[in-house]
Parts: C-alpha cells; structure tokens; sequence
DNA sequence: CAAGATTTGTATCGACCGCTATACAATGAG
DNA sequence: CTCATTGTATAGCGGTCGATACAAATCTTG
C-alpha cells in the first residue's frame, strides 16, 4: 500500500464540500461567486477548480451531498413508513423541523438553489427538477398504494393529491426563507393531512 | 396648455416597463441584466436610466405594476368575498388559472423574482417579503372573521391557517414553474380547501 | 540525494456586470 | 432663424465574473 505521488491536499475535500454545499444552499447557484465559495472553503481557486473540476460540477456534487445527508429524510421516510398517509404526514413533520433549522440555511437546496437564474443556467435547473418530480412520482406511488389497499377511496385524485403535497412541501420551504419557525410549520403540516382522503 | 420642452420620449414608457416587468418575472432580479432589459425593452442602457433611474428603481416601478396588475386578483379576491372561506378559495382557483397562464412567465414575481441573490440584493428581497407577509396577514385577518361570526370553531388555530393558505399560494407557484397546468393546480386548490375547518 | 508528480498561492485572463460621459438629434420658446 | 432643453446612440468607465498560467512548495519513487 502506498500513498499517490505528488504533494498532498492540504484541506479536507468533504468538508469543504459541505461548507461549499451551504453557499449554494443560502444564496443559490447563480448568486454564488468563486470568491464567496473559496472564502468558505478556506482554499484559492486553482485548489477548487483542481479537486471540483468547475462550478458547475462542485454544485452537482452540492447536489449529491445534499441528497445522502441533510436531505435523507424524505426517501427514509417514503420508504420506512407502513401506509401512503403515515409516509407523507413524517416527510411534513420532519420537513418542518429540518427547513427551519437554525444550523443551516432555510429551507431545501432542491427547490429553492435554482429559481433565479439567466439563460446558460437552464440546464442546472432541469436537473434539479429531475429530483423534485422524482419526489412527487414517489408521492403518488405511496398514495396509490393506500387506494390499492383499500384504505382511502378508490376514486382519489391520486395524481391531484400527490401534486399538493409537492406543493404544500414547497410552501413551507419558502416559508421557512420568510422566517416561519419550526412550529409554524409544524402546524402547516398538520392542515395539509386534513387533506388526505379518509 | 403645453407640452414639456425638449425632445419627446421616442418610446412608450408603460409598455416599456411591462416588457422589463416580464423579464424580471421570468429571470428574477439579479439575473436579470440591463442588457437583457434594454433588448427586451427596444431601448438603449441611458434611456433606460433616464425613465427608471436604476435597475433597483425599475424593479420597484414593475413591483407596484405587478400587484397593480397581474398579482390585484388577490387584493380583490380578499376585499369582494363574503366569508373568508370563500376569499381564500377564490385566492387560489384564481391563483391556479393566473399562474399557469402560458401568456405569461409562470408562477408569482412578489414569491419568485428574489429567491437567490447575492449580499447587496437583501433589501430587495426585505421589499418582496413585505408584500408576502401582508397577504398572510390578510388571509389571517379574514380566518379570523370567520372566527368572530361562528362560522367555523372559536378554538381554530388561525395564524396557522393562514401560514397554511400561504405555503399552499407559494408551492402551486413553484409547481407552476415546474410545469403544472392550471388544471393541476385547480385540484391542488381543491385539497387544499378540504383543511378548512367545518 | 535527484527526478517526477501534484498542490499551492499569486497574479491574472477575457467577458460581462451596472452604469455613464459625451456627442448628436429633435423638439419648444424667443 | 437661434437657443435652451431633453432624448437617443456610441462607446467605454471601474468592478466583478468564472476560470487559469505560472512557479514555488511538498510529496513519492529510485
């Protein structure tokens, strides 16, 4: 066994991933400058662009940390609860204690890291919209296995509904960049399971 | 009676803003470039700040021609209704028709236009979040009446409600930017509506 | 030790940003 | 007509953007 020739990096790649991932996470993708990601990263460009390739791949990488870590939550819980309606009411109840964490920036870095952006960005915003579709997709496949079931209608807006609990999940992700508190929220997620079909 | 001295503005400053208005609305404000707005516009950059001033005045002169026009049907939804069960629902059947609007950009330029922006833009964004708190704060104001007139339980929780209501209005503008037709978001309202207390 | 590989900091590149100085064109007042 | 006033167009200001050329520094290997 034997180290890689060459000088060795001086900074740890994970963690300054991570501080990289709450630059784009706080102001998003466009309004993030090299300069403001190495003052965070605590390393000179040539050191990002060397162990990122460019800003584009460190924000896919953002992107993939994200997913496994702060954002786990929501595939954990689709996929750990017993009923369709037990699956969404945990995601909205950790979805509102998460989003308004005062140890990260507010809200989710899926919805909220490419809103504004110009033209040469459409690209970072499609692949983003690949997870928040997946998202929805993963919605309407738990709520279609409450109708299959039995346990909710068999006439249920199963699409309808996945769509307004995709909605409801980025309302209070704006919400949370509008100050709401982890209890506000908690109480948004309580009237959206008023919602669901008895 | 006479007309101003000097030369006559050589273009139509309304439909000028509107053209800018729109850009802001699709791009958001800091994607948006004075060049982008000048061809937008089919003026030149001194023109430009001879009418409006700077990019931060025009944005705010496309603001009050937003809430003005495409975003009043909020105002009049919430000013015309007799209940507020009926103000908030016809909030967001409204909502629904007028964000998914293919004759415009999608969505809600006063919960979109100021999502990622850099440290210079936060009054900006403090501008928009004025706007959004005072329509929660009259979705709360019209619960209440509800409240005090017995139509719906003396114990409801309506600051809560109208956080919900408000979350609901920002994710169908979010959907909306990810592709829901007016339809969709027709059916999210529905759900939505059904968290309205008996 | 020397040779080769890789990372580091410095110092920048060309492109675009918001914005404007300046010259010229078009109008009303005299 | 002349002159003052205002709008328009060209061109470019200083600054920041994402990305890099370069050489010194630091490692493994022989």
């Amino acid at each position: 066994m034997s180290r890689t020739p060459g000088r060795p990096r001086a900074f740890d790649r994970d963690a300054a991933l991570e501080k990289a991932l709450r630059e784009f996470w706080r102001h998003g993708y466009e309004a993030t400058s090299i300069a403001g990601l190495t003052a965070a990263m605590g390393i000179r460009p040539p050191s990002l662009y060397a162990a990122f390739g460019d800003k584009r791949g460190l924000f896919s990488e953002a992107v993939e940390r994200y997913q496994r870590t702060h954002g786990a939550f929501t595939t954990r819980a689709l996929a750990e609860e017993p009923t369709g309606r037990q699956a969404i009411e945990r995601v909205l109840r950790e979805a509102a204690v998460n989003y308004a964490d005062p140890g990260h920036p507010p809200g989710c870095l899926i919805i909220t890291a490419v809103v504004n952006h110009g033209p040469e960005a459409e690209d970072i915003e499609a692949e983003l919209r690949v997870h928040r579709v997946a998202a929805k997709r993963a919605f309407a496949e738990r709520i279609e296995g409450d109708v299959q079931a039995g346990r909710i209608p068999a006439d249920t807006d199963v699409e309808g509904l996945a769509t307004f609990y995709a909605a409801t999940v980025q309302g209070m992700s704006r919400q949370s960049q509008d100050g709401a508190t982890a209890d506000e929220l908690d109480r948004v997620a309580t009237f959206a399971m008023r919602a669901y079909p008895a």
